[in-house]
RNA sequence: GCGAGGGUAGUUUAGUUCGGUUUAGAAUGGCUGGUUGUGGCCUGGUCGACUCGGGUUCAAAUCCCGACCCUUGCUCCA
């Protein structure tokens, strides 16, 4: 027998997960597209030069890309998000601005902490708009979709361009900066003093800079929190300490974290990254995004999932010897919408409905001889366990 | 990648202390029968495991070494 196991990092999600993740996805879908995002795809796949793009993964993310190599000696590389790809697309192709576009789909990356190198990512973005309406925006998406799944989270917002000018003031020389950002970014999880201590690890004295961080809320966080709030954002505050990992951010950042676990993963994170489509072409694009981690999302909805679904079939045909009528009342039932399945196992009617109560099916169809004979089917509401002989039209009625 | 703890059927697990008393036991699950016009209960049968490789030994799930994998902390990020 051959061996059964999955690569490190990657796993199956069996049809009582799954339902549940793509009932995520459908809702993000509804509301990235009633905020005016377009569904776009781009290949898992890019050219490794293309993910390597200066400025493009920064100096972390580096080390995380799954690369390859075709027969004709090709670098090529795993996405290892969907920003950088957007960026080469938009470049590549003439479009028209403003660009708003979602994408739902895996990335790639090769961790240490082995845990999920492979992971949905649903991304939404707006290229070509300087607008601080467009990051409210974004917001106010996150808002919404964690507001439905009834997730209480809080919303940091800050500004890199805030960071930085707060460094320079500090005389900060240019190459501690990055490094700098990304220990100040730990704030809220180690603590002012182990943030020091790090920082004079790196040759730094962050002292002047976490004092100049406590003064007064930026403009361009104040523009965005301003509209967020007009669009019925709640949840978003300013955290002065916020940064994020990946260096192509340029201005506004914003992260979701759960309001319970503040201090864990963010479950979803983003910003204005306005010099990073610039990098494929010849012209400046301003664009602000963010990426939810749907993968994360899941792990955290899934503990409170009680009754899970096994199946998306609402109605299950039992057919007793009536093969041949059964399965043309199925395609009726199909036409009409219905997620119909039938018996194909030649099983005893015991065994079907046994079959069925298992797979939390809502309903049986019961197809006999006697039934047939009066133009009629049986069906059965297999929770309340009440049998109603009724015709195909009305079958149609009850289920939806 | 480093530190710590683990790895027995699909899943949860007994057995590992102190090597032999076990054809590795159970529960749950899968298939199937009791029950070709009625499920959830009951009951019979059946399927299915010691992560891999080496070592010690008369004898290894059990002891030793190595690899791999998992969990957790660090790290990193969605």
């Amino acid at each position: 027998m051959a061996s059964v196991e999955t690569p490190k990092g990657m796993k199956d999600f069996l049809p009582e997960e799954q339902i549940v993740r793509q009932g995520l996805i459908d809702k993000l879908k509804v509301i990235f597209e009633k905020y005016g995002f377009s569904p776009l795809e781009t290949p898992a796949i890019e050219m490794l030069s293309v993910l390597n793009a200066k400025g493009g993964g920064g100096t972390a993310i580096g080390k995380e890309i799954f690369t390859l190599t075709d027969r004709a000696g090709r670098e090529l590389g795993l996405r290892f998000d969907q920003t950088v790809p957007l960026s080469r697309c938009f470049a590549q192709n003439q479009l028209p601005i403003p660009f708003k576009r979602y994408q739902i789909g895996k990335v790639f990356r090769e961790e240490f902490g082995n845990k999920n190198r492979e992971f949905i990512q649903c991304d939404i973005d707006t290229l070509g708009s300087i607008s601080p309406i467009a990051d409210a925006e974004i917001i106010a998406v996150l808002q919404n979709f964690f507001d439905e799944i009834g997730l209480d989270v809080i919303i940091k917002v800050n500004s890199r361009r805030f960071l930085d000018k707060i460094m320079s003031d500090a005389k900060i020389p240019e190459d501690k900066r990055m490094p700098l950002v990304l220990i100040i970014d730990k704030m809220n999880k180690i603590g002012e003093t182990a943030v020091i201590a790090e920082a004079r690890k790196l040759g730094v004295d962050a002292r002047p800079v976490l004092k100049e961080l406590q003064g007064n809320i930026p403009e361009d966080v104040a523009q965005v929190l301003k509209y967020a709030q007009q669009m019925g954002v709640k949840d978003a505050e300013f955290v002065p300490t916020l940064a994020r990992g990946f260096e192509y951010y340029t201005g506004v950042v914003f992260e979701v974290y759960l309001k319970s676990r503040p201090d864990k993963l963010s479950i979803a994170g983003g910003g204005r990254f306005d010099n990073l489509v610039g990098l494929f072409c010849d012209r400046e694009v301003p664009a602000t995004g963010v990426g939810i981690g749907l993968s994360r999302i899941y792990d955290i909805i899934k503990e409170r999932q009680k009754d899970r679904v096994k199946t998306v079939t609402q109605v299950y045909i039992v057919p007793i010897k009536t093969e041949f009528e059964a399965v043309k009342i199925a395609k009726q039932l199909r036409d009409a919408g219905l997620n119909v399945d039938i018996d194909l196992m030649e099983r005893s009617i015991g065994k079907n409905l046994q079959y069925v109560d298992k797979q939390g099916i809502p309903y049986a169809l019961i197809v006999g001889e006697e039934e047939i004979k009066q133009g009629k089917v049986k069906l059965k509401d297999m929770k309340a366990g009440k049998e109603t002989l009724v015709d195909v039209e009305q079958v149609i009625n009850e289920i939806k």
